[in-house]
DNA sequence: TTCCGGCTCA
DNA sequence: TGAGCGGGAA
């Protein structure tokens, strides 16, 4: 049965090299007479894939035979699956920038010594703290935090992680979540029963409050009837809830699930992946326009086992140093490898726009 | 590209 | 005083 599919997939792949494979790939079966792994190789080309094979290799030389193909970036195998992997090939467009390891390292020696509202909120500093069945994810913890007159001891509960919970909410901020927790409020039950203004009173002063209170409403009754109360546990369902794009969804992805389909990728993110120059539109060296295009740039060449840790080091390294006006270079460790250190345009605030000096006038 | 809305900082 | 913040929707 699963040989016949096996050799079906094979087929199909021979018939059309530019196949994708599906994930997890088709079954090998499970018994003694199968003496051989299967390792799926994929060269890829930017996002397209223009080539497949299917090799046949005896496990006791699969070491060996992996490391004459020098540009297999990452796989995985297994004697009962064939999983997803990706190539990196030599002709690829995506190559590491040089000393990309040693500004990381650098950022992480910067990050261990300067404490940034990340470490204290961020929601991979999971709350143990956390009623045991809730689970929340949030959005928009970033560097506004800092400037809002919250304790730091008001703040444990912003944070998620993924447990064996099966109430889930998911939260639309990150400040309110206390307010949230002291009214009872955060589980998908409760949010749809409430009313939508005690909501934006409760999470007054969040940016962008209204609209929020309004997408907790409505996501904690998608989340009812669809989900048991539960959140949407795969990228393309959390992309449908409104209110939730793709920095979002891939933060719960990863945080809350477990389960990484691609980096999360905010404003700091894109800002000093950037800044470094280690992200560029397709096919140029122009800087990407958006954080999707620097997810997609980024995960070309980013190892697998950063995709997680990379945002929150840079969210803190940008609310701390490389902050988006006026950033740090003169304390930062790592500025001669940036190419744009010490480069930054001034800020329009120091040449005044003639409304504003008509309007001084006046 | 603009808007959302309160807040901070230069 | 007003630019900028920050992710998503229109």
């Amino acid at each position: 049965m699963a040989s016949t599919r096996l050799s079906s997939f094979k087929r199909e792949i021979s018939e059309n090299p530019s196949i994708e494979p599906k994930n997890p790939g088709p079954e090998i079966p499970n018994d003694d007479s199968f003496a051989k792994v299967r390792v799926f190789v994929r060269k890829k080309r930017a996002k397209k894939c223009i080539q497949t094979t299917v090799k046949e290799v005896k496990p006791e030389i699969l070491d060996q035979k992996l490391s004459s193909l020098p540009e297999i970036e990452d796989f995985t195998y297994g004697k009962d699956k064939i999983h997803s992997r990706s190539i990196k090939s030599k002709t690829s467009e995506a190559q590491s920038p040089v000393n990309w390891e040693k500004v990381l390292e650098g950022i992480r020696e910067m990050r261990s010594t300067e404490n940034a509202p990340v470490d204290s909120m961020g929601c991979e500093k999971a709350g143990s703290s956390l009623p045991p069945k809730v689970v929340i994810s949030f959005m928009n913890f970033s560097a506004k935090l800092n400037r809002l007159n919250f304790k730091k001891e008001d703040l444990q509960f912003w944070c998620l992680h993924s447990c064996q919970a099966k109430q889930r909410i998911m939260l639309l901020m990150a400040r309110a979540i206390q307010r949230l927790l002291q009214n009872d409020l955060l589980t998908a039950e409760a949010i749809e029963k409430a009313d939508e203004g005690a909501i934006k009173d409760l999470i007054y002063p969040v940016g962008f409050y209204s609209r929020k209170a309004s997408n907790m409403k409505k996501i904690a009754k998608i989340c009812l009837s669809k989900y048991d109360g539960d959140i949407p546990s795969t990228l393309e369902e959390l992309l449908l809830l409104p209110g939730i794009g793709p920095k979002m969804a891939h933060l719960v992805m990863n945080v809350g699930w477990n389960n990484v389909q691609g980096i999360c990728v905010d404003t700091h993110v894109h800002r000093i992946c950037n800044r470094l120059g280690w992200v560029s539109r397709p096919s140029t060296k122009q800087r990407t326009s958006n954080p999707e295009e620097t997810r997609e740039s980024l995960q070309l060449w980013l190892p697998r086992d950063e995709w997680v840790p990379i945002n929150p080091l840079l969210v803190g390294f940008g609310q701390t140093i490389c902050t988006p006006l006026r950033p740090r270079c003169g304390i930062c460790t790592v500025s001669d490898f940036c190419p744009s250190a010490f480069k930054e345009t001034p800020s329009p605030a120091s040449t005044p726009k003639k409304s504003s000096l008509l309007n001084k006038r006046s």
